[in-house]
DNA sequence: TAATTCAGC
DNA sequence: CGCTGAATTAG
């Protein structure tokens, strides 16, 4: 590394000594007595956005104990603008370790400074994540208390005062960096020593790690929307609820705050006096389900769902999505959250690209904003039945693998099982309770579940469950056994190993002990889920760099996947992308990948 | 901040 | 019945 002024931190994070500033006399130049091989880093910036936001400085750490501050663009202070240009070799020296908390925003924020950072990533806040993926919050502040009982400063309370980390003082900035640099090199030698000991070391260097590169370049590509489209599709639904409003006022009698579940159920309840048929903590429930069972005694409700439908169409997608466009790239960048979910499924947000409507005619035209740029198409690619496929796998269900083997609609034969008769003879009606009772089937069936999934009696639910346990064994032993031994372990795995503990598994409390068991057999299948599309994600990154092509991945949709490719890529691109995901992983029935391509989002699918 | 509702897989 | 994130109201 090139030697340049450093202010160096306390060499204890806990110590209230003050930073020793080097800015009026230089340090002594180190020579490294040992070549570098890892280096902990931590990048303060202008804010939250590593697509928008502006690197301030960064912190450095090779040894635990000591960690140095860069700062670059503080407003006041002796700032080292040219320290990025010095960094740059060591950060992409693929040989070198880089360790920190969360580095997949460092990465990005770094890209934009021309970096592009190369090697082994340690990465504290996911291995924390591996260790317990229950924990709602794997923030440095956290992880280091939990893991080497270390209280930071209450630093945060500063910043939040400040109009941005460019106004802190760089003495204060020192401080607080390079502890955090310092934190992230400590943690790293207990957490991955721990993921060692938890079997989570492969889960960690072949998925998760890699897949930080791939989820760097999915939000640094973001998607193109049309904007102009959405403001059409807004002033459209100005108009439409404006119908819908007063229309909902007249049948009322009165005006009144529709948003408002407390003024509705006054109106419902109290004035129309209609049947409350749900409770809810605080009232009657005015949910979907008890408007669509309203709506045969009254008009209100249904007018209810539809303007309730056309307001979340409106604040949520077509209002809220142009606010996201990024000005620098006039694209739209989720951030595709590694460390949220129990399950070891991704989370998507600032926008979540991963709930954008499909049903109806309206979901088709939101679909329709989502638009390949010019001269490409956007390719969508999913898998078919992914859960029901891993759960033959798992279960090793003989009826389910034939299924599977044979290509058979799955629920249409689930149909004839539950209603004993020929395939032939299934209805759309049967078809679509057996599709029910599969999904129930993948998420810990409960008959109280499927009687409000169907709107049966429990009891009705309870004969469709026995049915198919009964057409299905293999299922029903597979269930058992999760159970027996998440309450053996404390915890339930996927097929790659990762775990996720189940702590209520043993609870007297038999609804909390219920939950639990549902959980520990739901989680083993949406966390294979996860991992297989994880694998292939990483796999099809690879090869698109390795035949040169410049097709991009630009978003997940837990089975889905979206590119967008050059026209005159399209036919390799397709290839490969459905080659990829359908030979992830090798289980016990065949994969399947539906893939088609378009203009925009809703040709594509 | 908690509760409710609803968009997706 | 599993897993999420966002918008809203109301205390």
């Amino acid at each position: 590394m090139e030697q340049f002024p450093l202010f160096k931190s306390g060499n204890e994070p806990k110590s209230e000594e003050p930073v020793s500033k080097t800015s009026s006399a230089p340090p002594p130049i180190v020579h490294p007595s040992s070549p570098l091989t890892e280096l902990s880093f931590d990048i303060e910036a202008t804010g939250k956005d590593p697509i928008s936001d502006m690197i301030i400085g960064i912190a450095l750490c090779r040894e635990e104990g000591k960690a140095y501050y860069v700062p670059i663009r503080h407003k006041h202070g002796a700032n080292i603008p040219d320290a990025l240009s010095i960094l740059k070799e060591t950060l992409e020296d693929g040989s070198i370790s880089k360790i920190g908390h969360n580095l997949k925003y460092d990465i990005l924020i770094l890209r934009q400074e021309g970096i592009h950072v190369k090697g082994r990533l340690y990465d504290t806040m996911l291995a924390a994540y591996l260790l317990n993926p229950n924990k709602p919050d794997h923030s440095l502040e956290n992880v280091g208390l939990e893991y080497l009982m270390h209280k930071k400063r209450p630093f945060t309370e500063v910043l939040g005062k400040l109009h941005s980390f460019a106004d802190v003082p760089i003495d204060e900035a020192t401080q607080y960096a390079a502890e955090d640099a310092a934190l992230a090199m400590e943690l790293k030698n207990i957490l991955f020593e721990k993921l060692k000991d938890e079997g989570l070391e492969d889960l960690y260097f072949d998925i998760e790690m890699p897949l930080i590169y791939v989820l760097a370049g999915m939000e640094e590509e973001g998607v193109r929307i049309n904007k102009e489209r959405l403001e059409e599709l807004s002033k459209e639904l100005e108009r439409e609820l404006g119908i819908i409003e007063s229309r909902i006022y007249a049948g009322a009698g009165e005006n009144f705050n529709i948003n408002s579940p407390k003024q509705l159920q006054k109106i419902l309840f109290e004035k129309l006096g209609l049947k409350p048929l749900k409770k809810t903590k605080t009232g009657y429930s005015t949910g979907m389900d008890v408007l669509e069972e309203l709506s045969k005694v009254h008009e209100l409700p249904m007018e209810i769902l539809n303007y309730r439908t056309f307001y979340k169409l409106k604040t949520t997608y077509v209002d809220a999505l142009p606010k996201l466009i990024d000005k620098k790239t006039g694209r739209v960048h989720t951030s595709f959250n590694q460390t949220v979910t129990a399950t070891g499924r991704l989370s998507s947000s600032e926008p979540n690209l991963q709930n954008i409507p499909v049903r109806g005619d309206w979901g088709t035209k939101v679909r329709e904003v989502f638009t390949a740029d010019e001269g490409c198409v956007l390719i969508s690619a999913d898998y078919s039945q992914i859960e029901l496929r891993i759960l033959a796998h798992m279960s090793n269900d003989e009826g389910l693998i034939d299924a599977f083997k044979k290509d058979i609609d799955i629920h249409s034969r689930t149909a004839s099982e539950l209603f004993g008769i020929e395939r032939e003879a299934v209805t759309d009606d049967m078809r679509r309770v057996a599709k029910t009772v599969n999904f129930g089937v993948v998420y810990g069936i409960s008959p109280f579940g499927l009687s409000e999934a169907l709107n049966i009696p429990p009891k009705e639910a309870s004969a469709f469950i026995e049915q198919y346990f009964d057409k299905h064994p293999g299922v029903k032993q597979y269930m058992e056994n999760t159970i027996k031994t998440a309450q053996q372990q404390g915890y339930v795995v996927t097929v790659m190993g990762r775990k996720r503990p189940t702590p209520e598994i043993n609870s007297h409390n038999a609804n909390i002990r219920q939950q639990a068991e549902r959980l520990a057999i739901n989680t083993p299948v949406q966390g294979t889920a996860a991992d297989l599309i994880k694998i292939a994600m990483i796999n099809i990154w690879n090869r698109l760099k390795e035949k040169n092509l410049k097709t991009k991945m630009v978003l997940q949709i837990h089975d889905e996947l979206l590119f967008e490719a050059p026209e005159n890529e399209i036919e390799p691109a397709r290839e490969l992308i459905k080659h990829e995901m359908e030979n992830a992983m090798t289980l016990s029935v065949p994969l399947r990948v539906d893939i088609g391509h378009g203009k925009n989002w809703s040709e594509a699918h």
